[in-house]
Order: structure tokens, then sequence, then C-alpha cells
DNA sequence: CACTATTTATGAACAGTGTTCAAGTTTTTC
DNA sequence: GAAAAACTTGAACACTGTTCATAAATAGTG
């Protein structure tokens, strides 16, 4: 009959997580594959689709992973700052080290995509806003309504991963000795800057 | 003896972009094999590879024609403008269109990856450098060095490609209606104000 | 025209991929 | 112990990129 929550099965689970999630950090997401994960842990293929609908359901997994340690390494980086400006600066930072120390981890995050149609589950898409809202949270005491604070944060926040990704991936070559890091801050300080003075939209210079 | 350049190969590598870029068009890249390219053109698949060295080629390939797409679409939209802001909005709304437009081209762009360790072609890498190349210009005559308007480009280009990024891959959910061009507007706004009154960065209320 | 020399085309073969599933094994419940 | 449910297995299927010996076509030369 029906046996309830199997100690095994999480086991196995973990086991399975544990071996891909290792091969992704040797070998980047290319070099996993179903057969190489029974392998290293033992099992056949089939045992892996008995506890994951799929590869992508294991990536996914690991992707879930990835976003809870980013998004704890985040959240203790900004512990006791309340100014948003500097903790724009923490959270960008935090990111950005993140991105460097996690390269193929962070990097699955955004190589990997599912089949044509197929969207992100929901468990998922809450793991990937956690972090923004983050932001979003730091903003609010500059803007009239969260909305507004909202809407700088992820603009931000898209800001941030754009020059992270081009970055890392090598296509964002940066002048002189340039580091993500002093891209990010010099960033976040024209943004702020920029938000200080939006009601002189068309003075100024431009 | 040694033909000259081939008039058949020319016929026949025009052949493969056309129909590799017309599965990438309707499937996306992982619509794409060496078989189906093959099928459709009526050839074998080792003919293929008598004219391009591996797959990767033929998409690098086609990258390099979606990249000069893109950055014939990014010249004639700022043509006979000069004044920087209304140039870089036009430089963004562009981008942006182009990537809603030729979705799955623009998709491959950054979908495909090279084997870990390889390194982009400079052919390629040239291609990636120019749009960036027309934002800089275009910021040129509100720094003193053109090696800070470059900074900025880079900052600004890779901030517009994150808004894009996140959005089209529907990793941005935004407040109620507002589009991807919206955010960017509001993006280069902040950033040309943030600019402008780069002097105070202690004042105001930061 | 014939005869090489060279290039080009072919598709079988190889090593790999994700996924399914009938069969056998183990475990749990009655 | 018997029956039922759950789990494991690995062969099989349909694909993937890539290579390469063989066959066909073409170009230059005598």
């Amino acid at each position: 009959m029906a046996r309830g929550p199997n100690i095994d099965r999480e086991k196995m689970k973990e086991a399975i997580i544990r071996e891909a999630r290792s091969i992704i950090v040797e070998a980047g997401l290319k070099g996993v594959s179903i057969r190489k994960i029974a392998g290293r842990i033992g099992c056949s293929v089939g045992t892996i689709y008995n506890v994951f609908k799929n590869l992508d359901d294991v990536i996914l997994t690991i992707n879930g992973l990835t976003l809870d340690d980013l998004y704890s390494q985040l959240e203790t980086s900004i512990e006791e700052i309340y100014e948003p400006k500097t903790v724009l600066k923490k959270l960008a930072s935090c990111y950005v080290e993140f991105s460097r120390e996690n390269y193929h981890l962070w990097n699955t995050l955004f190589e990997h995509r599912l089949p044509e149609g197929a969207s992100l589950p929901a468990w998922l898409e809450q793991k990937i806003e956690k972090p923004f809202v983050l932001a979003a949270k730091s903003l609010a005491p500059l803007f009239p309504t969260s909305e507004e604070a909202e809407r700088a944060a992820r603009i931000l926040w898209a800001g941030l991963h754009g020059i992270c990704s081009l970055s890392l991936s090598g296509k964002l070559k940066t002048v002189k000795a340039e580091t993500a890091t002093t891209l990010t801050t010099g960033y976040i300080d024209t943004i702020f800057n920029g938000l200080a003075h939006k009601g002189s939209v068309n003075g100024g210079m431009l």
C-alpha cells in the first residue's frame, strides 16, 4: 500500500542533486548528463527518472538551490545597513562576487533553457523574485509609492544583471583594469544621482 | 588542381545558412540540427562539414548576420539625429524593437555557447563591439575624455541589454502595462540625469 | 580524347544524448 | 505466507554531432 514519504527516495534525490551540482561546478552545464550522474552515484538511468521527471527537473532544482544561496548571501551582506545607496552597493558587490565565485552555477541559471513554449515553475519564479524584492525594499524610502520603488528596483537590478552577464561572458571589455564591481558601483552612483534629480529632466546640459 | 574560390561552395554556404536561419526563426536554436539542415537542402550531412567546420561554425555565422542586421537598423534609426539623449533613446527603442521582432535570432545570440574554454572568433567580437561603439560616439560630447564616454557607454549598453534580456525571458515582470521600451526610456532618463549631476555625488537626498 | 590529380559528395559508422518501459526485485501491508 | 505496491534495472528507441573510407565528379595536362 501507499508508503509515506520515503526516506530512501529523499536520500536518492539528495545524491542526484549533489553529483549533478558537482559536475556543473567542474565542467559546466554541458558536462551534465543523466548517464554521468547515474555513473557517479552507482545506479541506473531509470532510477533517476523515478525521482525526477527529467533532466530539466534536475537542473531547475539545482538552480533553485543556487538562488537560495545567492539570496542568503545577499541578505547577510546588508545586515544592519539601512542607507539605501549603501545597501544597493552592498547588494551589487555581493552579486558580482557571487557570480565570480560560483561561475558555473551562476551561469547555469541563464544558460539552461526549457523547451520552446514551456515556462518556469512557480516556485522557481518566486526564488528569482526574492533578490529583486530585497532591492525594492531598500529603495522604498526614496519613493512616494511602492510601485515606483518597484519599478526603479527592476530597472536597477536588470542593469546590474546586464553588467554581470556581459562582463563574465567577456562581452563587456572593460577599459584598463576596471572590474565588474567598480563598474556596478559607478552604475549605482549614476542611477542614484539620476533619481535624486529626476525633477529636472530637461535641466542641466540635457 | 587547386580551383579558385568555388562558386558552388559559396552557393552551398548560402543555402546552409538560409535553411539553418529559417529553422531558428521557426523553432529556436534547439530546433537546429545538422541532419535537419541537410534534409531541407537535400544534401548529406558530410557536405555541410565540407563547407563549415562544425555546427557551432554555422551558428556563429548566423549570429554574425544577426548582428549585421541589428547594427544597420541601429544606424538608420539615428540618421540626422545628434542630440545625445535623443540618439540614445532611439538606439534603445530600436534595440528593443529588434529583439522583439527577431526574437529567436536575437535569443540565439545569447543562448548559443561555445564549448568550455573556447572563445569567440575575432570577427564576431568586432561585430559585437559595433553597436556599443555607436553608443559611445553619441555620448562623447558629454565627456571630457573618450575613455570616460566609453565607460559610460558600456554601462549604459549593458543595462539596456539586461532590461531586454530579463524582459523578453519573462523574468522582469513589468508593473501594469509597462513595456520594455518605456522601461528603457525611463532608464536612459535616469542615467542622463545622473550623468548631468555627477559632480554632486553626495548632494541631494543621498 | 584520355589520363591523372584533385576536389567534392556520400552515408554508414561511432560515440554520445534524453527518455521509455517491460521485466525482475524488493519492500510493505494484510 | 500471500498479495500488492513500489522500486530498480538496463535494453531499446529515436535522436544528436562528428568522422572517414569510398565513390563520383571535375580540372588540368599530354
